[in-house]
This record gives structure tokens, sequence and C-alpha cells, in this order.
DNA sequence: CCTTGAACCTGGGCGC
DNA sequence: TGCGCCCAGGTTCAAG
């Protein structure tokens, strides 16, 4: 589920719960997700008050009161749900059932702050997720952390950049756009997605958008804006589900109702004017969707 | 350096 | 209903 947009919808649904919030206990109910939780993770938590969420590409960031810096990876099928006490006591509150998936619960953070008391699970059925500890000062030079490339939200991305990137780069731009080094937070849905919105084919090498004197091309300035609007659009999508702070797994603002070719093989080109036919292929053991007909 | 493929896991969907 | 196969939003590591 999560590429950077969902890790940021998950950050701002739990902000109300957990920020300023004392972690009154901490359950970890297995010994290891992708890899074993770090030595002590109980007894660094337990007691400790929550000074904020960040987000860095697909980390989720949870600061505590001693400058510890709980890292958290979603893997791709990690979620986080809050199950408030105030919400759960609000007539007409829909009660969200979650007893098939109990078993992949797989830490549970009891946490009480100035929303109240609340659990806050973390379930992820394929334990590709992990959690890490490490202090905010370590933090900019942590081995997950350090080799990040730009943020693609705001105005850290610019073309300047990516053609310093990309020049002398054979791989194809699917992979270029997915290697977290050059842009931190973009996955296979998204990498299509702002593929196809700046008409450029998956296939095409990296290197084609740059000018020989290393400048970037009109076309990769049109995949710069296309990356961000991309995002930009997605965290709006999954923020305006928000409102409901009982699923702050992002599930309900997930993005998918407006992709215009990620998972859509088969399925008509939605380009104004294209007759194309969305296509699936494999690059780097991985699905790519895009038109051929007017992504070149 | 670069690229590809396998590995880590569970579950859902589909064909038979 | 069941079995086997393929697929899945991520990342790392080994091998060529």
């Amino acid at each position: 589920m999560p590429e950077l947009p969902e890790v940021e919808t998950v950050r701002r649904g739990l902000q109300p719960a957990m920020e300023g919030a004392r972690v009154e206990r901490l359950e970890m109910r297995r010994p290891d997700l992708r890899f074993p939780f770090p030595e002590k993770f109980v007894e660094r938590i337990e007691g400790r008050r929550i000074t904020h969420l960040q987000r860095r590409a697909k980390y989720l960031l949870i600061g505590l009161d001693d400058e510890t810096v709980l890292i958290s990876h979603l893997g791709m099928s990690g979620s986080y749900h809050v199950d408030a006490e105030a919400v759960r006591n609000t007539p007409g509150h829909f009660h969200v059932d979650r007893s098939k998936n109990e078993k992949h619960d797989h830490v549970v953070f009891h946490v009480d702050g100035p929303a109240g008391k609340a659990r806050i699970v973390y379930n992820d059925p394929r334990r590709f997720g992990f959690m890490l500890l490490t202090t905010s000062n370590a933090l900019d030079d942590h081995p997950f952390i350090r080799d990040l490339g730009a943020e693609p939200v705001g105005n850290a991305l610019h073309a300047d950049y990516l053609a310093s990137r990309f020049a002398g780069k054979a791989a194809p731009l699917k992979a270029a756009l997915l290697d977290q080094k050059i842009i931190a937070g973009l996955g296979n849905i998204y990498v299509c997605e702002a593929l196809w919105r700046s008409r450029l084919s998956p296939r095409r090498s990296a290197a084609t958008l740059v000018t020989s004197r290393g400048r970037p091309t009109r076309r990769l300035e049109d995949l710069t804006q296309a990356i961000r609007a991309v995002i930009a659009a997605a965290i709006e999508a999954g923020g305006s589900s928000l409102q409901d702070h009982r699923q702050a797994d992002g599930t309900l603002g997930y993005f998918q109702h407006s992709f215009n070719v990620y998972d859509r093989e088969g399925e008509p080109c939605r380009r104004e004017g294209c007759s194309g036919t969305i296509q699936r292929i494999v690059q780097s053991g991985r699905s790519t969707f895009y038109c051929p007909r007017c992504q070149r």
C-alpha cells in the first residue's frame, strides 16, 4: 500500500492521537518484522512522550522526548490504525471489523495525550515493514536515511537536479524514477502515473532527457512538474479522508480511483484524443503500465 | 560502476 | 471446495 503519499496520509492521521501523547505501554507481539526489533525496543519507548511525527521518503519518523527517533517503514502491506477511546464512544460510531486481520497486529502503542487515550495498532500481513531506533542527531547519517534523494514534494525537486542525476544514465526512466537515491518516495504506481502525465515512455533511457551540456530538456521539465503534481494530488486525496481519524491507514483516501494507467491493462488510454490501449510490461521484475501510443 | 533476479512473507484472485 | 499458480503499493543482496 504505501508510497510517499500514503505514508504522509498515515502521518497526518496519527498526528492528533500521537503528538504530545505519552506512551503508557507498548505491546510487541512478535520478535521481528522484516528485521528483529531493536534491543530494548519496549523499554526505550514506554513512558516517553511523543514530541513530533515526521516523514522522510516512505519512512515515518516518530520523535520522542529523549531525542530517540523511531523509524517506521511500512513495507508493502503495513498500516496503522487508531482506536481512540473518545471516537469509540461517539454515538453512531461505525465500528470497523478488523477481526480477520488481527493476527497481523504486531505492535500496539497505548498512548494518552491531548486527544485522550488511544491504541495505535501496527498491522502488517507480509511483514516487509520494520521499525528501528536512532537519535535525532544521528538521523541524517542513518544508513537507511543518508542516501535518500530529493523529496518530490514542495520545492525540493528541480529539473536541474534530475538532469545531474540522469546524465549518462542508460537505465530506463522507470528504473531511474524508482531509485530512492534519486527521488525518495516514488513507488511503482506514481512512477507509472507521472510518466503517463508527461507522455514519456517508461522504456526510454534517462539520459535522453539531458542535453549534451548536461541541461534538462523541456521534456524533463515536464516530467519534474508531473511528478510534483501527481504526488501533490495523491496527498490531497489521502488527506481528504482523514477527517475520519478512525481510519489512519490511508485506505479510504487511496488514490486508486484516479489512476490513469496503473492496473488498467487492456483498457483505453484516458488521454484526450488518444486511441491507445494501456499495456502491461515487466521492467526489472515489476509491472509497468503505459500507453505505447502517446508515451514516447 | 550497472543491471537483473531472487529473496523476504502472506493473502487474494483465477483457472481447472 | 480445493489446489496450484500468479500477482501485489518495497527494499536488499548476490551474481553476472
